[in-house]
RNA sequence: GGGCGUGUAGCACAGCUGGAUAAUGCACCGGCCUCCUAAGCCGGAGAUCGCGGGUUCGAAUCCUGCCACGCCCGCCA
């Protein structure tokens, strides 16, 4: 394979070098085959990555030849190694239990990653996207429950941004109707002395977070759901925020202000605690601005001149999906009786919004949402628009059931954010006695909001999840300190090669290693290197991060094997092509850390 | 009742476009700091892959029936 067909190949999805040596191995095996009498079999399909690393890196099983061949897996895999040709790239090639194990050639590896780092010559994919996450209601804290919403998007928004698209965060803020309406409600018509009397028996407000908005106005929202179980007061509020949610959705004005004046400082500061988790957003959507300019009416108007609209008694409209294929309840409702629309068709409008912004949509949702996501899927392919891509996620339990911000039975995230700083500052004291408290501080916090990312972001979406402290606050191996230690190691190297000895790129020279070089924490490193670009490319595309945060966490074992083999500085001696390879590996995690919105600290 | 999802060692979790001894972490047992940060490394033990059928040379993975748990099935958001 020349150069011009290794760019030709990169352009390709799915380019890593393990994939490069598949290419190459390839024909090489056909044509073994081809000699031993097996033709047209779909090897390419058949050819995969090892499971086990001892097995080497591709595996032929030769199960399917046995018939064609008359001879058993094994003989045929045995023979089948002595008939494959040599090249550059292929270390060894062996038959072991019916398969054809191949193993790169190490040096062919370093070759390959110096000639084009880990990201071989992939173009950048500069795909735009719009990613929508949290959009939480900003009703109270965030809380962990909807923490896998923000974690789980903005991990999404880094990979892409790691992987080379232009991505848009946004935040869909729900400014209108029910939850924002008692809020406003209740902060107008109680006073703090009602809303305390309310509250007796619960919880009062944690004093570290006095005067911050999202936590003090909490208590207004959770008074008022209170008092509108009971009978006495019941009605009449009923009736009042019944109005003010009328009026919001009709477009009125003076509500809506007065709905942004209740909500924005608790917004706020439920985004200054994501922001303390790395979580930001480019821009906020707010759903009122597609019904005061007049989207939402005109999109109403359009669905009700389709085939599959269908009007009820009280003249309330919906869309019949059963016609388009939906199973169980069909009819879709999109208009009130009264003529209002509803949260959906805001959704739909907003939808139409986003694909005229250029870019491929991604919405991360709870899975509650999966059966109205469907019916705005459908209706948007109705009017001839496209579908976005969702990633569902599971709830976050408390071990003592779901969480509510009404009810009050809720992990609060500064809380948590709070705690993961104190226990990882009763790790680092213990552990670097001699570091001073500002020290001590900043690690503490690096350490505490990665390793409540990570612990959240490992686990597959679809999983039911439960929160518990003492998992959250880990900090040993399959943790987020774990990949940062590795990192802080690769950092220190760094550091005191340059005390010690010089300037890095001094003493980088080229060398690719000799024979005595390639131990196997060496090779390990540089085959978990080999595969990066691969593991971020689908993670990305399938939207499964935890598989990339595993991949990291694979890396950072990696690494360690390495260090503990590889010595780089050895008195006052710098092995050249070890510093080399600890550079490329430092530069990795870093990426991939920030990939993963874990902090990468240099000394901890 | 219907739709979707989950069920893998004591606990947590990966693998699910079918392939070798089911990966990893915690907990458990044993070893490693005169040597680049031991938040680490090495070794050991621990699994009828929810249960029953089927397809296949081969099933945790595909099909099917059943069981358990979760979410949804509002002219709420």
């Amino acid at each position: 394979m020349d150069l011009a067909d290794l760019q030709q190949y990169c352009a390709t999805p799915g380019c890593d070098f393990m994939q490069m040596l598949k290419r190459i191995v390839q024909p090489l095996i056909v044509e073994a085959l081809s000699n031993m009498g097996v033709e047209q079999m779909p090897i390419e399909k058949m050819l995969q990555a090892s499971r086990e690393l001892d097995q080497g890196d591709l595996a032929l099983p030769c199960f399917p030849f046995a018939k064609r061949l008359g001879m058993a897996p094994a003989e045929i895999a045995e023979q089948l190694a002595q008939h494959v040709a040599d090249h550059p790239a292929i270390g060894e090639v062996s038959g072991v239990n019916g398969y054809l194990n191949i193993r790169a050639n190490p040096t062919w590896i370093v070759e390959q990653l110096m000639e084009f780092g880990t990201q071989g010559s992939h173009p950048s994919p500069n795909r735009s996207v719009l990613i929508e996450h949290t959009s939480a209601n900003p009703n109270g804290p965030f809380h962990v429950g909807r923490a896998r919403n923000a974690i789980l998007g903005d991990t999404l928004v880094r990979l892409h941004r790691l992987f080379g698209n232009n991505v848009t965060a946004e935040y869909y803020v729900d400014d209108m109707g029910k939850q924002v309406a008692v809020l406003a409600w209740a902060l107008e018509h109680l006073s703090a002395e009602d809303v305390e009397a309310q509250l007796v028996g619960r919880e009062s407000v944690n004093p570290t977070w006095k005067g911050k908005a999202d936590h003090e106005r909490v208590r207004w929202y959770q008074a008022a759901q209170a008092l509108r179980q009971e009978d006495t007061a019941a009605e009449e509020i009923e009736k009042k925020i019944g109005l003010m949610v009328h009026a919001s959705e009709n477009g009125d004005e003076a509500v809506l202000a007065s709905f942004q004046a209740a909500y924005q400082p608790v917004l706020e500061g439920m985004l200054s605690t994501l922001g303390r988790l790395g979580i930001n957003f480019d821009r906020f959507t707010k759903e009122s601005i597609f019904v005061t300019n007049g989207d939402v009416e005109r999109l109403m108007e359009r669905l009700g001149t389709l085939e599959i609209n269908g009007t009820a008694d009280n003249g309330a409209q919906f869309l019949d999906l059963g016609a388009r294929g939906l199973k169980g309840k069909t009819e879709f409702f999109y208009r009130r009786g009264d003529g209002s629309s509803l949260y959906a068709t805001r959704d739909i409008a907003y939808h139409m919004w986003k694909w005229t912004q250029g870019g491929d949509l991604i919405n991360v949702l709870g899975e509650d949402h999966k059966l109205q996501a469907k019916q705005v899927g459908m209706t948007l392919e109705e009017l001839g628009e496209k579908r976005p891509e969702v990633v569902f996620y599971s709830f976050i339990k408390l071990p003592e059931g779901k969480m509510s911000t009404r009810r009050g039975n809720v992990v609060f995230m500064d809380d948590l954010l709070e705690e993961a700083k104190e226990q990882a500052a009763v790790v680092v004291r213990e552990l670097r006695p001699h570091y001073d408290e500002e020290k001590i501080s900043a690690i503490a916090e690096a350490v505490g909001t990665s390793a409540v990312r990570f612990n959240i972001i490992k686990v597959s979406p679809e999983k039911g999840f439960t929160f518990r402290w003492e998992d959250a606050l880990t900090f040993e191996a399959g943790s987020a300190p774990f990949i940062m230690y590795s990192h802080t190691r690769a950092c220190s190297i760094r550091k005191r090669v340059q005390n010690e000895v010089g300037p890095i790129e001094d003493i980088l020279n080229g060398d690719i290693g000799t024979k005595e070089h390639f131990s196997d924490g060496l090779i390990t490193l540089l085959r978990v290197l080999a595969v990066h670009q691969d593991r971020v490319e689908k993670a990305v595309n399938d939207h499964r991060p935890h598989l990339f945060a595993e991949h990291m966490l694979h890396l950072a074992n990696a690494y360690n094997a390495f260090y503990r083999d590889c010595h780089i500085l050895t008195d006052g001696q710098v092995d050249g092509f070890y510093l080399w390879v600890s550079e490329l590996a430092r530069g990795i995690m870093k990426d991939g850390m920030e990939g993963l919105g874990l902090v990468a600290i240099e000394e901890m």
